[in-house]
DNA sequence: ACTCCGTTAGTCAGGTTTGACTATTTATTC
DNA sequence: GAATAAATAGTCAAACCTGACTAACGGAGT
C-alpha cells in the first residue's frame, strides 16, 4: 500500500497527469515490476487526494469527456521521500507465491510432480525469455536496476528449478 | 487465495485440527514460506466450509471453551489436488516488494541512496542468517523444497544487493 | 485466595483490492 | 454511412485481508 503511493507519488513527480496515461504507463511500462490494477490505482489517488498529497483538477479537451488531472502538492513531496527513504532501507519482503504448492509435493506421484514443475520451468523461461529482450530503459539508473533486480531473481529461480526437475528424474 | 485454501487443505489432509491448531503451525512453522494471518486463516476457513470442502464440528474438552474442529470432505480432497496441480505448474508470480523504491532511485543523493540499500543489505543478511540455521524439516521432500527455495533466492537477493551497493560507492 | 499473565480460541470493523461494468469518442471496415 | 472495433476514462459492488479487540481458562507466585 505505501508501494502504491510511492509510484504514484513518483510518476506524478515527474509530471501531472491523469488516471488514465497514469493506468496506461504502468501496465505497459511497468508491469514487470508492480501488478497494481486500474480500479486500486484510481483508489490510490483518492486516498491521496484525502490526505492532501496531490490535488486534482478537471480539464476538458475539446469535446472529449472531461478528465481530472492530478498533481502532486508539496506535502505530497515530502511524502515521496520519506517513503522512498523508508522503502529503500526496508528488506524486501519476497514471498514469493507458489511456494505452498511445493510443500505438499509429496502427495503427487514422484512423475505427475516432475511433470508440473517441468511445464512450470517452461513458462517461466517464457517469461524470463521476454524480460531479457527488452533494452535498457535509460531514464537514469534507478528503472534499469528495477528491471535488472527482477531478472536476476528470475534466472536464480530457473536455475534451482532445473535442479529441482532433474533431481526428481 | 487459492493458495491459502490449499494450504489449508492440506494442513487438514494430514489431520483434522481446531482454528488454533492450524494458525499456530502456520505461525510457528510456516512463517518462511505463508504470511497468512490468523484472522484470514478464518476467514478462509468459513469460504471453505460454505463451499462443502471442508466440514466443521463442535467439540468441548473439560470445561474449556468449546472449539470448532474442521475436517476435510471428498471434495475438499478432490479441490485439493486439482488445486496443488494448478499452483504446481503455474511459473510463481514473483513480484516482490521493493522495487518501486529502486525505481526512483535518482531522485536521491547517491550517497544517501548508497546508505539506504546498505541498510537493506544488513537486513536481508540478518535473514537470510536466520533461515539458514533452521534445520531440514524431514516431512518428505516437499517442506524442504519450500525452504531451500526460499533460501536460494535470499542468496541471489543478497549477492546482486552487494554488488549494487558496491557500484554506487 | 487472589492477582497477574500467558495460552487458547476466536470475532469484527474498517481498510484494500479488483473483476466486471458503463459510457463516450475516434478509427476502420464493408 | 452504418456497423464494429478500439481507445478513453473511469465507477462500483463484492471479495479479501488484517490490526485490534474480546473472553474464558489454568498455572505461578505471593
Amino acid at each position: 500500500m505505501d508501494e502504491r503511493s510511492l509510484l504514484l507519488l513518483g510518476l506524478l513527480k515527474a509530471q501531472s497527469q491523469h488516471g488514465y496515461q497514469l493506468n496506461e504507463f504502468i501496465e505497459k511500462n511497468l508491469s514487470r515490476v508492480t501488478d497494481m490494477k486500474k480500479a486500486t490505482a484510481y483508489a490510490v489517488l483518492d486516498r491521496l487526494k484525502a490526505g492532501g498529497l496531490i490535488s486534482e483538477t478537471m480539464e476538458q479537451e475539446g469535446n472529449r469527456p472531461p478528465r481530472k488531472v492530478f498533481a502532486i502538492t508539496g506535502e505530497g513531496e515530502a511524502e515521496f521521500e520519506r517513503l522512498l527513504v523508508e522503502t529503500l532501507a526496508a528488506a524486501d519482503r519476497l514471498v514469493l507465491a507458489g511456494d505452498i504448492g511445493l510443500m505438499f509435493l509429496d502427495h503427487l506421484p514422484r512423475e505427475q510432480a516432475r511433470a508440473c514443475l517441468a511445464q512450470r520451468l517452461a513458462a517461466l523461461e517464457e517469461r524470463l525469455a521476454a524480460h531479457e529482450q527488452t533494452p535498457q530503459h535509460g531514464h537514469g539508473i534507478g528503472v534499469d536496476l528495477a528491471v535488472e533486480h527482477v531478472q536476476v531473481l528470475l534466472r536464480a529461480d530457473r536455475d534451482w528449478l532445473r535442479g529441482v526437475v532433474e533431481r526428481l528424474r
